[in-house]
DNA sequence: ACCTGAACACCGTTCAAGT
DNA sequence: ACCTGAACACCGTTCAAGT
C-alpha cells in the first residue's frame, strides 16, 4: 500500500508495524483459533502465530487472555441480539414472531457453537465488574422481554411478571441450545429443529392432558 | 495403625504405601480442589499435595487428567439420579412427584454446582467412547422418561412421544440450573426457587392467555 | 504393584530493550 | 506508540529408577 522499495512479499505484508488495527485482527484470529482447536486450545502463541506477531504483542491491546475471551463473548452477544431481533421482526412480530425468535435463538447456537460456548461458558469472570459485557448480554435478553410485553398488551400471553416469563423461556431455549451443542442431544440423532418446534408448541399450551389442550390443532389464541 | 517404631505423626500417617485406596482418595481430593480453586484450578500437583503424594502417582489410577474429571462426572450423575428418584418417589409419584422431581433437579445443581459444572461442562470428550459415563448419564435421564410414561398412562400428561417430552422438560430445568449457577440469574437477586415453581406451573398449563388457562388456580388435572 | 523425581514440551505473563 | 525476545513460574505427561 505505502511506498517502500520492492517489498519481498510474504503472505501478509509486514510493512509497517504489522497492522493498522491489531486489536481487531487479534479478535478475529482468536475466533478462528477457537474454531480450529477448541476453547482450551486457544493459546496466545497460536493467536500470535496466525498473525505473524509475537505472543506478547497481545498485551498492548488486551489486559490478558480472559479479556480476549470477553471480547469474543461481547461480539457474540451483539450479533446474537441482532439475530433474535431479526427473527422477531422478520416474522412480523406477534405469536409468529415469538416462535421465529425461539427458532432464531437455537439456530444461532447451532451455527455459532463456539461463540455460544464462550458467551455462556466460564472462561472468564462474569461477576467481575464488566459493564460492556453485561450491557450486551442484557441487551439480548431485553429483546425477549420487550416482545413478551408487546404480546401481553395484545392479550396473547398471560399477564404474569414479564421478567419471570422471560427467565422461564430463556432457560428453555438455552437448555435446548446447550444440550444440542455439548449435551447428549448432540449425537443421538435427535432432530433439533423438530424438538425446538415441539418445545415452542408446548410453551404455548403446556403439557397437561385433557380437553382444554389435547387434540387441539393450533394453540389457544383467542381474540 | 500398623506396628512401626514410634512414627513421627504427620496429619496423615504415611505408613505403608500411603493409601489402601488411592484411587478413591484422588477422586475426593479432586472434588475438594475443584470446590476450592475452581475447575480451571484443578491441577494434578494440587491434588497430589492434598494427599501428600507425588503428582505422577495419579497416572497409576487414571489415564490422565480428563479421566479424573470423568470420574467426578460419573460420581455426580450417580447421586444426581438418586436425587431425582428421591424427589419423584418421595412425593408419591403422580403430578406432585413430577413437580418434586423438577425441584430436586434444580436443587441438586444449586447444592452441588461444581459437580454439575463438571457433569455438563466440556472438560473432557463426551463423544469419545465412554460407556460408563454415558450409562450413568442416560440413567438419570431415564428416571424422567419413566415418570412421564407413568403419568401418560394415568392420563395426566399429553400422549406425545415421551422422548420428545423428556428432552423438552430436561432442557427447561437444565437451562434454569445453568442460568442460576453461571448465568445472569446468579446475582440478579432472582429467587430461583420461585422461578422454578413458576416454570413448572407454566409447564403444565402453557403461557397462552385466554379462558382455558388464565385465571385458573390449579393446573388442569381432569380425571 | 505402587510410587518417586527428574526431564520434557508446553503454558500465560512480565519486562527490559529495540524501532 | 508498538512490538520483540528472553526470562519466570507454572502446567500435564513420560519414564527410568527405587522399594
Amino acid at each position: 500500500m505505502a511506498s517502500h522499495r520492492a517489498p519481498r512479499l510474504a503472505k501478509k505484508p509486514p510493512d509497517q508495524y504489522h497492522h493498522g488495527d491489531l486489536q481487531r485482527a487479534l479478535l478475529q484470529a482468536a475466533v478462528r483459533t477457537i474454531q480450529k482447536h477448541g476453547i482450551a486450545g486457544l493459546t496466545l502463541r497460536a493467536v500470535g502465530e496466525e498473525l505473524g506477531v509475537s505472543r506478547s504483542a497481545l498485551y498492548r491491546h488486551f489486559a490478558d487472555k480472559a479479556a480476549l475471551l470477553e471480547a469474543v463473548a461481547r461480539e457474540g452477544f451483539r450479533t446474537f441480539r441482532l439475530a433474535l431481533l431479526a427473527g422477531w421482526e422478520g416474522a412480523g412480530r406477534g405469536l409468529a414472531g415469538f416462535d421465529a425468535m425461539g427458532m432464531a435463538y437455537v439456530h444461532f447456537a447451532l451455527e455459532h457453537p463456539w461463540h455460544y460456548r464462550v458467551m455462556f461458558g466460564s472462561g472468564f469472570d462474569r461477576s467481575a465488574s464488566n459493564p460492556e459485557l453485561t450491557e450486551e448480554s442484557s441487551g439480548a435478553f431485553q429483546v425477549l422481554v420487550d416482545a413478551l410485553v408487546e404480546l401481553q398488551g395484545q392479550g396473547l400471553v398471560r399477564s404474569d411478571d414479564p421478567q419471570s416469563l422471560a427467565h422461564f423461556i430463556w432457560a428453555l431455549v438455552h437448555g435446548i441450545a446447550m444440550l444440542a451443542i455439548d449435551g447428549p442431544l448432540q449425537h443421538d440423532g435427535v432432530d433439533i429443529d423438530a424438538l425446538t418446534r415441539f418445545a415452542i408448541e408446548r410453551l404455548h399450551t403446556g403439557i397437561a392432558a385433557g380437553p382444554s389442550a389435547e387434540g387441539r390443532a393450533t394453540p389457544v389464541t383467542l381474540r
